[in-house]
DNA sequence: TCCAGGCTGGACCGATCGGTCCAGGGAAGG
DNA sequence: CCTTCCCTGGACCGATCGGTCCAGCCTGGA
């Protein structure tokens, strides 16, 4: 293969960079906001090849996209509740991780997979994927809230993941990463990790 | 004037239906997801006449829909709250309230402000135009809490909205309206009103 | 009665949308 | 070295996008 902009750069492939360069501008302009000719830009790639390895266009390119915004963001869950021994701290953390990407992300990008699916009306296909990756980042949580030996754990993530939704909503609204910051109080826990 | 397809039904003017119609269908299919066709077809109304009203076209109609549905949210919020007592029963009576306004509208309509201003980039007109909105809501709500003794009444509604808005959501991902009804749980408030 | 102007109806426009198609380049396998 | 095939590059397409323009209707005021 081999073409010009960074395609291995890290053995990363070109069908990798276009689903990431996608997810990017879909979190930021939304499904319906954002054309074609943006992710290819974005990607570095013509037309040929997107359609070459999305052969469905856009709707394989937004399940696609989700899928590595999601796992992108679930590093981001298992890395903050790695190292924690309690759960305030693991939530306390988590939502102190996210308002610093949300500002460091110019206070925009809000939740990356409800920005690229629910655009997309009453589309079921991607609804469903929307649900099976929620899904996922709440087993996770939950996983973590049995370990550190909370009562109903999938309560508590599920909790957690409304909070954070909300949250993402009104950073967006006030351009400010505060509302993430305030999960842990609304959910009654440690405002900071200890 | 006097045309067809209800205009003046109950001296509702033209403008505003076109208004309503926009709302709607921002609501359900978001921003850049609703043609001015669709608009159109709905409203029942030709090209010229909302162009005549909205000479900016869509990002007027945009601020429109907003306001129109705005307003229709503070109503509920305010029905919701006048004939409640204690700071438990508002939130719990408008939580069950919304909840069945999500389902019966079928089980998809999200926030109608950020649904429909917020697939708009980063504009910032319409941006600043929500954060007004939110504002309004969360005033009114915090002018309830007040009255009914409650400590930090702005910090009580702000939290309040960020739980509505994450359980809005969540309801969407997951086609049911129990998130919305698990609000004053995720509270730590009465579940049900009194 | 007639005039003026707000509003309607719809033809029309260029731009952009997502998508198709195919010629050809280039690495891998024989 | 040659064949094979995956992938690239980009010309091209019809549909739809949001928006413009203007003729004419209808109403209220003089």
């Amino acid at each position: 293969m081999a073409t010009l902009a960074a395609p291995a750069k890290t053995g990363e492939t070109t069908r990798e960079r276009i689903a990431r360069e996608a997810a990017l501008l879909f979190q930021r302009k939304g499904f319906h906001g954002t054309g074609m000719a943006d992710v290819l830009a974005a990607a570095g790639v013509p037309k040929g090849s997107l359609y070459h390895h999305f052969p469905n266009g856009k709707a394989d390119l937004a399940l696609a996209a989700a899928d590595w915004a999601s796992g992108s963001l679930l590093g981001i869950v298992e890395d903050a509740f790695a190292s924690a021994t309690r759960w305030d701290d693991g939530v306390a953390t988590l939502s102190h991780k996210l308002a610093k990407l949300f500002e460091e992300s110019g206070r925009w990008a809000g939740c990356p997979i409800t920005s690229t699916l629910f655009t997309n009306e009453e589309d079921e296909r991607s609804r469903a994927a929307t649900a099976a990756h929620l899904d996922r980042w709440t087993e996770a949580v939950a996983r973590h809230a049995a370990r550190m030996g909370c009562d109903d754990p999938a309560a508590r993530a599920e909790g957690m993941w409304m909070a954070v939704q909300g949250a993402w909503t009104l950073s967006r609204v006030r351009r400010t990463g505060d509302p993430l910051r305030r999960v842990p109080r609304l959910l009654g826990l440690a405002p900071e990790p200890r």
